[in-house]
DNA sequence: TATGTCAAGTTCTATATGGAACTAATTGAG
DNA sequence: CTCAATTAGTTCCATATAGAACTTGACATA
């Protein structure tokens, strides 16, 4: 065969590292490279737990994530897991309703404020959890299976970090524009 | 008024970081503390972002990262942004539909294979690029704000090597899980 | 004891989303 | 040279999703 027809475009090629030419671009030429590298960690933690606990428990990932809160915090509400999550509350509180239905978690009512509904999970949904738990720790370990100790540590450190002074933030952007924004 | 009426349950309380107690279980009695600390920073970054984008240009979160992503890997197909992003190759076909439509970027045709349509920006695709990236780099610095020119670099670096490491990894998790996986 | 404001959660509904099946082009095997 | 397998991208459609409006409860002010 002619050379042309077996030529493969490097944008498309493998190259030394294994990813394509626009996934290298991203990590190496991108003038946001840290919100890339998260972006991209989290997907490729993300999908695969998630896909997994949708096959193997029939759990959407909302669905799961509220399990998840109330194993490490019992007794919140939907709205801490709003916060703490980014769902929106109105696709939590569906989330609840089929996990109540399910008989996976509990809602109660705050006699001081009928309006709050600390929520906890059920033996069968501390079973849930514990049986699930395994494959997202896994999933992390693997991740960082490339960082020796210290290097994990100093991550989480800088992570850590990162979250404290993210929480001072305002989320609206407009608000931080000014009208001649030509940067 | 009686103490009871006023009393704020700690676990809604800001307590000393700011954030209330669902927040502060995830961050420091994970399970998984890298996820966590990485799901909440990308969903800080992505919402206020993608939000603005949606506001001041039109345009979707999928939509900006195929802007984005021809801005970095000019000639780059659908299949590299699906790769790269996680997006779903459909989902792309409708929003490069859009896109074109819209003026902002060009399918061609490779006469090598003809299943191949690299894309480009257009002229106005560039201008859109160049007056939203201000917006995004500087929503990237306010989150690494909290740290010293040397942190950043570290960060970045065991973020690079986290991401180096990830490509090599399977995404389907059942074929990790052994019969026996009673951890 | 009214009344305006705010907060937590629910419901309604239009739209966005992504899986699955499809078309078209390419390649590989025999 | 055929035909099966593979790949890029599109279309179809059932369902998930999230904004907006709503309900209920709390509480401050008067």
């Amino acid at each position: 065969m002619p050379a042309k027809q077996n030529y493969i475009s490097p944008r498309h090629s493998g190259g030394v590292s294994g990813m394509n030419q626009m996934t290298e671009a991203k990590l190496w030429r991108n003038p946001c490279p840290f919100s890339f590298r998260m972006n991209y960690l989290a997907m490729r933690y993300n999908t695969p737990c998630y896909d997994w606990v949708q096959k193997t428990e029939g759990l959407s990932r909302i669905e799961y994530v509220v399990i998840y809160s109330l194993a490490l915090c019992e007794g919140g509400q939907a709205k801490d897991i709003a916060i703490s999550s980014g769902f929106p509350k109105n696709s939590l509180s569906r989330a609840m309703t089929k996990l109540e239905k399910a008989g996976l978690i509990t809602r109660r009512t705050d006699s001081q404020d009928k309006r709050n509904q600390p929520l906890y999970l059920t033996e069968e949904g501390w079973a849930l959890f514990n049986r699930t738990l395994p494959v997202f720790e896994r999933r992390e370990q693997e991740l960082l299976n490339g960082l020796n100790e210290e290097e994990v540590k100093t991550l989480s450190n800088l992570m850590a970090k990162v979250v404290l002074n993210s929480v001072n933030l305002s989320d609206d952007i407009s608000a931080e524009i000014n009208p001649s924004n030509t940067e």
